[in-house]
DNA sequence: TATCTCTTTGAACGCCCATTCAACCAAATT
DNA sequence: AATTTGGTTGAATGGGCGTTCAAAGAGATA
């Protein structure tokens, strides 16, 4: 076994502690009053430490994003696995999933939409969004397409399933919006 | 007649042409890279008008979200009261006004979205939105109720509107996010 | 132990931008 | 016509913040 893991795994570390760091700055200021002090002190590191790790703001930001959104991802997988096979269970698998304590947190949306407000003018960003959504769009379509065979319907599962993501999204901003009146169990 | 008009007219229109290109730089670049000077040369004027009209530039900003939500709300009454008396034919002029060239363009919707993202650290801004929100939720759940009479159905029309200015919400962030395979049309 | 490599530190640099303000101009008032 | 009031200009100011980098510290290698 190779002892040089010590190094790695303190870089890991450190790349880790300064992602929060900015997950936790950016939920309670957002992007811009987001220093890069703020970043490395909130992570106990120093000053020039972010570009050292990250090159610059934008990448770390970038970093973030995608840290959140395969956060997401990965409960949400692991969520339809657990349900089984039944297509209606998998569908509340899924709006228990957006609407848990872990994924619909007042932080975790607050950086969201933080960065949605942002999708337009940073391709980067759009891009890291949009193969979300379509992930998203494709696990959901395939389970109604499941539902409407099995209940004999004749509806567009691509009209559903575009309409649910945005019906949890625009709940979603409702809780920004307005935290006091907002309940997850509502929502649901 | 006064004749004092010239002066405060003058001053209207340049409080106008401020805001317009307010709105036109925010559509293009967000909040924070818009300058005053960006503001003020889009407008005409030079360097230190912002400040003279509105204090400062979160003033400015205030007044710019003031603006475009006096317009939605102005398109969303107008079109309520052309659409007489039919709860159904209400709900529809409603759906229309959403997603209407004016008011579901992309700048539009830049904008709304880059202020809200940052609704929850300016109270400003809550402030605003939330009148906007509640004055939605009270219209749209008075029409719903009549229509629940009406039908005879037995549903809770505070969860309906709720939901449905969420789906709004959420459609409307989609042609953000997308902007490519959004079609309003669709949406509607 | 000595050397080399990778990580961290924090002071220094320079750019960007909101704000200020004295000077100027035009409209209103007398 | 003279004076007052109010709007506009644009150069100057100052502060904030991202980035750089020489020096120091800590792990790996020999």
């Amino acid at each position: 076994m190779k002892r040089s893991n010590l190094r790695s795994e303190n870089k890991k570390n450190s790349n880790l502690k300064l992602i929060s760091s900015a997950i936790k700055n950016i939920s309670q200021k957002g992007i811009k009053e987001t220093t890069m002090h703020d970043v490395s002190h909130g992570a106990g590191l120093s000053q020039g430490i972010v570009n050292f790790h990250f090159k610059s703001k934008e990448f770390l930001l970038i970093e973030t994003l995608k840290f959140i959104s395969n956060e997401y991802l990965e409960t949400f997988q692991r969520n339809i696995i657990k349900s089984g096979s039944d297509p209606r269970k998998k569908i509340i698998s899924i709006i228990n999933n957006d609407f848990s304590k872990k994924i619909c947190s007042q932080d975790k949306m607050a950086v969201w939409f933080t960065f949605f407000s942002e999708v337009k003018f940073k391709p980067a960003y759009q891009q890291i969004c949009k193969e979300r959504d379509l992930y998203y769009q494709n696990i959901t379509q395939n389970i109604l397409r499941e539902l409407i065979i099995k209940e004999n319907n004749n509806i567009s599962e691509k009209n559903i399933s575009r309409g649910l993501q945005a019906l949890v999204m625009g709940l979603w901003l409702d809780q920004l919006e307005d935290p006091d009146t907002f309940s997850r169990k509502q929502a649901k």
